[in-house]
RNA sequence: GGCGACAUAGCCAAGCGGUAAGGCGUGGGUCUGCAACACCCUGAUCACCGGUUCAAAUCCGGUUGUCGCCUCCA
């Protein structure tokens, strides 16, 4: 039984799925008007590991994330340089998409693009309008959020609270709107942006209806979990509610998931602050793969901080694991096919005990830094209860079992077969011959060689193991 | 001003009523020609004060500190 703390009850629930064996999630996707940068990263790899525990536990996954392609920031970003918002966005989402690749991030189901879903806005915009939801004025259209009696379930605000916290709005005028706290669904063109015939005139949608267009698209009416950065609570998931709920009439999701932030010495990551990192120019430094870890050690609801020194310490500690599954790797190279033991038998029982923790973590609010202590404790077992002496298919189902529940977070511990090249394999030849007559100093030698190229030696009673740095 | 979150060893971080997981780092050892890997040993009474309870890091109240949302933002 996986549990999930809903952000709308403030309580862990029990996930019951709208449609057995199925699940329905949407996950909101970035804008793209330049490189994803690592704060983005936290929302996609938290959900791609929900989305990984769910498939692993057998229900089909019906992943659906946005790419936000039209957007004031976008517009900004192509008038500077001189090309078109298309050319911008299409740029980024392929780069986006290379960053994801790099972090083990499975592609979407699907990946709608708001430019693409125009038709469906403003048939669910005409749909508000006619209900009495929403409201033109001069070219825009407006959601009337006083007649959405449960506006503010989600972040639990009120009304008249949030008025209070709105009144410099109201002073810096938008007298056109009914109330300060109406947002908009449609905004008329301006010159020079990109813009769409609508029954209000030419323009383009606002941000919030695009996710109520595109889950209702993709994922239908009700959809089970939405998830996103804590910041989206309000305004925008609170008004895609507005707008999902008063069109449909039906509740618009079950269980609303919020990641915390990603913070830079302990401040919120901002341009202005100049503690600005992109994925790209992490990746320059680091595996990505150490991000991804990085960030399942603290539960995906606590704030989180980043440093260089705390990427150091994460490396070492993936390193950990990687070594782990290679030394098993490499057992299994050298180990006989034989019946396994009772001995054996007995001990991938215990084994069996870490992977029910590890999945006891993850059903309870996908507690990836308890599950990741499983995971260490399967590593010290492994250390202590493997060599080549075992019988081989004891050793495999013990590989097996490290890289099963490393894959469901997304972590990437077997490395692909790397082919030697024959120079390499010819030196590590003539240091093991080294070796044998005692010329240490020539076998230092040609280690150093090889590491400048970046290949790790590693002496072990079953030969040398090696590995790229 | 309104709403909310958090405070656990040098660092990161689980635990959320029954007497402190895991990782990194440090120091000491074992193994090894050396190195690397691995293994063993090494560390906290949980911000502070008060309360509830047989029992609290875990519940309640208060204090202090940090952070977030209320405006584009993951």
């Amino acid at each position: 039984m996986i549990k999930i703390y809903n952000t709308e009850t403030k309580r862990k629930e029990e996930f019951v799925p709208i449609e057995e064996g199925k699940v329905r999630m949407y996950v909101c996707g970035p804008t793209v008007y330049n490189f994803i940068h690592i704060g983005n990263a936290r929302p996609m790899i938290v959900f791609d590991t929900v989305r990984r525990y769910f498939e692993y536990k057998g229900y089909d996954v019906n992943f659906v994330s946005n790419f936000t392609d039209v957007d004031d920031k976008i517009i900004k970003k192509a008038i500077e340089e001189g090309v078109s918002a298309d050319e911008i966005s299409q740029r980024y989402i392929a780069e986006c998409k290379k960053d994801m690749a790099g972090m083990n991030i499975k592609p979407a189901t699907t990946h709608p693009l708001a430019t693409q879903e125009i038709d469906g806005m403003i048939e669910m915009i005409s749909d508000l309008i006619e209900k009495g939801y929403a409201y033109p004025v001069n070219g825009t259209v407006y959601f009337r959020t006083r007649k959405f009696d449960s506006y503010g379930k989600l972040s639990h605000k009120n009304l008249d609270d949030l008025r209070a916290g709105n009144r410099t709005l109201l002073v810096s005028g938008e007298d056109e709107k009914e109330d300060p706290l109406d947002f908009v669904l449609w905004k008329p063109k301006k010159e020079g942006e990109p813009a769409w015939v609508s029954p209000w005139g030419e323009g383009r949608p606002g941000w919030h209806i695009e996710c109520s267009v595109m889950s209702k698209k993709y994922l239908g009416e009700q959809i089970d979990i939405h998830g996103g950065g804590e910041d989206l609570v309000f305004p925008h998931h609170e008004n895609e509610i507005a707008q999902s709920e008063a069109c449909c009439g039906k509740v618009f999701t079950r269980y609303w998931m919020h990641n915390a932030f990603l913070n830079i010495d302990n401040k919120k990551m901002s341009k202005s602050l100049g503690n600005f990192f992109t994925v790209r120019e992490i990746s320059e430094k680091y595996d990505l793969q150490i991000l991804r870890f990085f960030m399942l050690q603290a539960h995906y609801r606590s704030p989180l901080n980043f440093s260089a020194e705390l990427m150091e310490a994460s490396k070492n500690s993936l390193d950990r694991i990687v070594t782990a599954a290679e030394n098993l790797k490499h057992f299994i190279g050298n180990s006989a096919e034989k019946e396994m033991t009772a001995e054996e038998t007995a001990s991938l029982e215990e084994v069996k005990a870490f992977v029910q923790k590890f999945e006891e973590a993850m059903d309870d609010d996908f507690n990836t830094a308890d599950a990741i202590s499983a995971v260490f404790e399967l590593v010290k077992y492994a250390n202590t209860h493997a060599s080549a002496d075992n019988a081989k298919s004891y050793l495999e189902t013990l590989r097996k079992t490290l890289t099963d529940l490393c894959d469901i977070l997304g972590v990437i511990v077997e490395k692909e077969e790397e082919l030697l090249d024959a120079d390499i394999e010819n030196l590590i030849a003539e240091r093991q011959a080294a070796r044998k007559a005692k010329d240490f100093a020539r076998a230092d030698e040609i280690r150093n060689e090889l590491l400048e190229k970046g290949i790790i030696l590693k002496d072990t009673r079953e030969g040398v193991q090696w590995k790229r740095a």
